[in-house]
DNA sequence: TCTGGGGTCCTAGGACCC
DNA sequence: TCTGGGGTCCTAGGACCC
């Protein structure tokens, strides 16, 4: 524990909302969700105005929708999430050289490290500054607290939520933490709360109560001690900057459970494929290859094997993750499959047989193709043939009309709101999917579009209140806000 | 219309070794 | 030849976090 408040806790408030209604002028003040859009989606942010619904991260979105009808629900976009998480890090660099990100849209900072002096006038001015800061990089506003632990410091951004800024000089946190939830320290779930309640115990003031040797006993060595120390304020982990991943994973959520043998053996290999794109991104290789299997009835199972040495071989990797696919009885349906790869090393194939591994591959990825043109001939069929996919929220581009977003689309029709980050909110106008003028587009820059822009003689761009446009005829939504997935 | 996707850390039992 | 004790690796599962 410090003696004083030097740990830096920044949280992005509503981080993918935000950021999407920072985007879409006419989502502005209006609930947005973002998560999965299809019928197994969940949450992955509200907006404030869609919490005030009741609509909460993790949530299936099902359930959201019932809820909140009238939020916009849109896809994640990760590219544009990354960017404005990129612009945020480099602000929080100029501060320390410790930064250690959560997150896209969370990071501690250590400002001693910084050389921030260490007074509570001095750190809450570097944090007043840093939200300036990044509502004028990126338009959105973020929270931050400040501690001399971090634990403290991210119960203290929870508290400064939204857009606001807490501190919690030393020798308060006791008297602070007391009467809260022992569901507000990090670490305690719904599993351990339970565990926790049955024992009476409730508050961060009880827990430091029961004593360790009783948590101990309740929730094992490392939790209880780790949940004893944090109940007395105790905790002096470092802000660590760079963590090498240990595993890198993926998995995909069917929309209807698989039952086909053949079917779940050919998405273990994709899967598998695309594990190994990622691995090979990273520059990684991995030794335990270990696949998940969630059944129709939600058990999940995974099953691992370890090779003798690390690999980046698709080949290798393929063949493992369907060797122990081999290991799961699958004959109840398949809900979800994951493929990944733990025991990472820093590994490129240079050995002798570097060669050889890569004309396997070749053969390889060939058969796989041709395995999957064979099961699946419509993902085969040339470009032209194959039926557009917008996705609600995706960034578009209109030969006449310029940029926009895809509010909705089905039966052949995709609706679009033509507006900017910069412009006034824009009006929707909609096109059959095949339009050849409409074009898949980049995200725009949040902020520094300018006024320019907004002048822009663009008749997509209207320098107007949404309200006071007419709609056409042809305009399948009439209203911001609107159901925007209809499917 | 129940429950995503990408991670981390911990526990516990068995194998295996000294 | 009735029974050790510690350490490490591997596997599987579970809690938790964003």
């Amino acid at each position: 524990m410090r003696p004083a408040p030097t740990i830096l806790h920044l949280d992005m408030d509503a981080f993918y909302a935000s950021a999407e209604q920072a985007a879409k002028p006419s989502l502005r003040g209006k609930p947005v969700v973002v998560g999965g859009i299809g019928p197994r989606g969940v949450v992955a942010t509200a907006s404030y105005e869609a919490r005030v619904f009741g609509v909460r991260s993790a949530m299936p979105t099902a359930q959201a929708r019932r809820l909140c009808p009238n939020a916009a629900y849109l896809s994640p976009r990760f590219t544009l999430y990354r960017q404005v998480s990129e612009t945020v890090m480099g602000l929080l660099h100029a501060l320390s050289p410790l930064v250690e990100p959560l997150s896209l849209d969370e990071a501690f900072v250590d400002l001693e490290a910084g050389g921030v002096a260490p007074e509570t006038a001095a750190v809450r001015a570097v944090g007043e500054q840093l939200r300036r800061d990044i509502r004028a990089a990126t338009g959105l506003t973020g929270s931050v607290g400040l501690a001399g632990a971090k634990m403290l410091a991210k119960i203290a951004s929870e508290q400064a939520k939204p857009d606001g800024l807490v501190v919690i000089p030393p020798g308060t946190e006791r008297e602070l933490l007391g009467p809260m939830s022992v569901r507000t320290l990090p670490g305690v779930g719904p599993a351990t709360a339970e565990t926790l309640r049955r024992a009476g115990i409730h508050t961060i003031a009880e827990t430091a109560e029961a004593g360790e040797a009783e948590l101990v006993r309740l929730l094992g060595k490392a939790h209880g001690a780790g949940l004893y120390a944090m109940a007395l304020g105790q905790d002096d982990r470092p802000v660590v900057a760079e963590r090498d991943a240990k595993s890198i994973s993926v998995e995909d959520t069917f929309e209807v459970d698989l039952t086909d043998r053949t079917r779940v053996r050919m998405e273990v290999l994709r899967l598998a494929d695309r594990c190994v794109q990622r691995l090979r991104a990273a520059g990684r290789s991995g030794r335990t290859v270990v696949i998940k299997v969630r059944n129709y009835d939600f058990s999940t199972l995974t099953r691992s094997e370890t090779l003798r040495g690390p690999t980046d071989d698709p080949a290798v990797i393929r063949e493992a993750a369907v060797r122990l696919l081999e290991l799961v009885d699958t004959t109840g349906g398949v809900r979800l499959l994951g493929v990944g790869v733990s025991g990472l090393a820093d590994f490129t194939q240079e050995d002798l047989f570097a060669q050889l591994t890569t004309e396997r591959e070749a053969e390889e990825l060939a058969r796989a193709a041709e395995e999957r043109a064979g099961a699946e001939p419509a993902e085969e069929a040339p470009e032209e043939e194959r039926p557009r996919r917008w996705h609600p929220g995706v960034d578009v581009v209109h030969d006449e009309y310029g940029a926009g977003w895809v509010q909705g689309s089905g039966l052949g029709r995709v609706t679009v709101r033509f507006e900017t980050p910069w412009s006034a909110p824009g009006r929707v106008r909609t096109f059959a999917v095949e339009d050849p003028a409409l074009r898949p587009g980049e995200p725009l820059p949040l902020v520094g579009g300018g006024p320019a822009a907004d002048q822009s003689s663009d008749p997509a761009i209207l320098p107007k209140s949404v309200s006071e446009v007419p709609e056409l005829p042809g305009d399948a939504a009439s209203e911001s806000g609107e159901e925007i997935s209809r499917r």
